[in-house]
RNA sequence: GUACCUGUAGCUCAGCUGGAUAGAGCGUCUGGCUACGGACCAGAAGGUCAGGAGUUCGAAUCUCUUCAGGUACGCCA
């Protein structure tokens, strides 16, 4: 918030003790004081040395006089002050312009960020731990991207390796030849039912070996993968790959294909988009040559076993291998790869990973592997690691199939939107319908993940998850709406002539606390950005909504006491409408007009 | 075992760079549509901020510790 008070105040108090850049806290009023905005002196007293109490009867005494200030009260070391209603428009939302050049960042501070996120593999669909990584991803680039940065958004498809021959593997045997066409059925998930035929294939053959075998029934089913003959068929089908076997190549690229093109439709309805998607199949083999220079560098060391090792001064990280006895390439060894890639493609001042906390101690052995090769830009690779979606009955797991599907949710979500539109619209057109559904339930199920912190542990609940009420997405978009309506009726009713502005008669506490939420708008994009936390904007937009709902009761716009009021009422809502729009499309929400 | 994360109202979550009597939504209970959209508004009840100790004028917030839950610690990805 920027006041003209808080620049005289500051001037007066820089002069009184000779000091710089003092900065003036305003915040909102506690209700239970009379006034709109607090100013703490326990945090001036702290930038000036000086004793609270005292301090706040100097700035009382000082801001009683100043022709903005209406009232004022000192409690202890809190100055609560009252506003003149001209004075508080003028400084809030009179000046639209203002307001939006305060939300971006100084140019100097602006940088070209590259963030990757979504990184699926091929061979199952989508479930709600990636939907909500994706959300994350998608509303991260965007609030970046909203304050000034440039934002370059990657994907990087896991679409080869073991997994995906599994599903080659159990298509081959059982697939009959089927395709999503024969099947009516989305790509990804036909290759994802393959998926799962061939873990209960393996778990078959992995229980008959334990009948066979006593000596087996301890070892664990991991262990035993390359005993059994599917595991090993699926092992071999690794190798011809990648020796580059025509028949496993095609099937491959078939398989593939269907689960892009599922893919892309499950994007599609989310709004995920991305400048560049890499595809681990062109860039697993990067990263080796790097190992090879930084050995000859000494970075790292050949152990006794063969494999190249790196040790750390951190006892926490321990030593790494990054290239095996045999000369093959580990995770890390691809990561690094794909991370000089992306910094020689893109040349980004900051990268960061949208990827689970469940890998944080994998990012922080590639951070520090990256700095011990001596790249500049190591000192600027953020792993934005948020937490996993559990559900009331636990964790999702894929083989006990609690896993909550994408596209399902999707459906059901959408569903129970029309009929919650259709309830309040009986005459609407059924594509108009459609359309509001769609939004709504995708503006419901994204504000629900983008509202709680990222790196907290999200705990879904699909009954919660149906409603509409309270603090969800369509609460916000419902005021969007209210508003939108009531601006249409004022352009239909349009007299001749448009009557003037006149901010001051805007006196009621409700109006000025909405002016208020309004001025708070910059500082909310700026700390979402600043701590890549949506859920900081998410509960801006709340506020903001409630205020405009309690304003709305409490005074008529449309039919206000006189055509002045009414106009300034009207541009009141406007800059409302217009936050409320510029917020939910930063978080990847459209708003509707009506709803 | 070691490291990291979490523990706030019945439930889901804010608040955590120390500051006024710890907030919101859901749920429960009261009220409110002859004013612009009731997916709304106004109000009530509901808390030993997991327990303990410390630092401080002041602690949900910082430190230590105990307890409870989660995750990670591969020549898997």
């Amino acid at each position: 918030m920027y006041f003209n008070f808080q620049r005289d105040l500051a001037a007066f108090l820089q002069s009184e003790y000779g000091v710089q850049g003092l900065d003036i806290p305003a915040e909102l009023c506690p209700p239970e004081f009379s006034g709109e905005l607090s100013i703490s002196c326990f945090v001036l007293a702290r930038q000036l040395k000086r004793n609270p109490m005292q301090l706040a009867a100097q700035v009382g005494e000082f801001l009683r006089s100043h022709a903005d200030i209406l009232s004022l009260e000192v409690v202890k070391a809190f100055v609560n002050i009252s506003l003149a209603p001209g004075a508080l428009m003028r400084d809030c939302v009179a000046d639209a312009a203002a307001l939006q050049a305060r939300s971006r960042l100084e140019p100097a501070e602006r940088q070209r960020i590259l963030i990757e996120f979504s990184a699926p593999n091929t061979n199952k669909p989508q479930h709600l731990g990636h939907v909500r990584n994706n959300c994350i991803g998608m509303a991260s680039a965007s609030i970046l991207a909203r304050v000034g940065h440039d934002v370059v958004r990657v994907n990087l498809v896991n679409d080869r390796g073991i997994h995906i021959c599994k599903s080659m593997l159990a298509y081959q045997r059982f697939g009959d030849d089927c395709s999503p066409e024969t099947l009516g059925k989305k790509g990804d998930h036909l290759v994802g039912d393959f998926y799962v035929r061939f873990d209960q294939e393996l778990r078959k053959q992995i229980e008959e070996l334990r009948q066979n075998d006593e000596s087996l029934r301890e070892k664990d089913s991991d262990e035993l993968f390359l005993q059994t003959e599917i595991g090993r068929a699926a092992q071999e089908m690794l190798l011809k790959w990648e020796q580059g076997d025509e028949e496993v190549r095609a099937l491959w690229e078939k398989m593939n294909q269907w689960v892009f093109d599922g893919f892309e439709q499950t994007y599609k309805r989310m709004g995920v988009e991305f400048e560049h998607t890499y595809l681990e199949s062109q860039t697993y083999m990067l990263g080796r040559d790097i190992i090879m220079e930084g050995l000859q560098r000494g970075v790292f060391y050949q152990r006794q076993d063969g494999a190249l090792v790196i040790d750390f001064d951190d006892p926490r990280l321990g030593s790494k291998v990054v290239l095996r006895s045999d000369g093959t390439s580990v995770y890390i060894t691809q990561d690094i790869g794909t991370t000089l890639l992306k910094q020689n493609d893109y040349q980004p001042e900051q990268q960061i990973w949208v990827v689970g906390d469940e890998q944080k101690y994998h990012f922080q052995v590639l951070f520090a592997i990256l700095k011990a090769l001596g790249y500049e830009w190591a000192e600027r690779l953020t792993h934005m690691s948020y937490g996993m979606v559990n559900l009331p009955s636990g964790r999702m797991k894929s083989r006990e199939g609690t896993v909550v599907d994408a596209d399902e949710l999707f459906d059901l979500l959408e569903q129970l939107a029309g009929e919650a539109t259709a309830e309040r619209n009986q005459q609407l057109e059924p594509d108009e319908l459609q359309r509001r559904a769609q939004s709504i339930s995708m503006a419901a199920l994204k504000f629900m993940l983008l509202k709680v912190n990222p790196k907290t542990t999200l705990l879904f609940d699909p009954q919660a998850s149906i409603k509409f009420e309270g603090d969800t997405g369509p609460y916000i978009l419902y005021a969007y709406a209210r508003i939108a309506s009531m601006l249409r009726r004022a352009k239909e009713e349009l007299k001749e002539e448009q009557a003037a502005l006149d901010w001051s008669l805007l006196d009621s506490a409700s109006e000025k606390r909405l002016a208020l939420r309004c001025a708070m708008y910059p500082a909310a994009l700026h700390k979402a950005a600043a701590e890549l936390d949506s859920s900081v904007l998410a509960a801006y937009l709340l506020d903001l909504a409630k205020d405009f709902s309690s304003f709305y009761k409490q005074c008529s716009v449309l039919n206000a006491e006189n055509p002045t009021l009414r106009q300034t009422r009207l541009e009141l809502s406007e800059r409302v409408r217009e936050i409320i729009g510029d917020g939910l499309r930063t978080l990847t929400i459209e708003p509707l007009e009506s709803m």
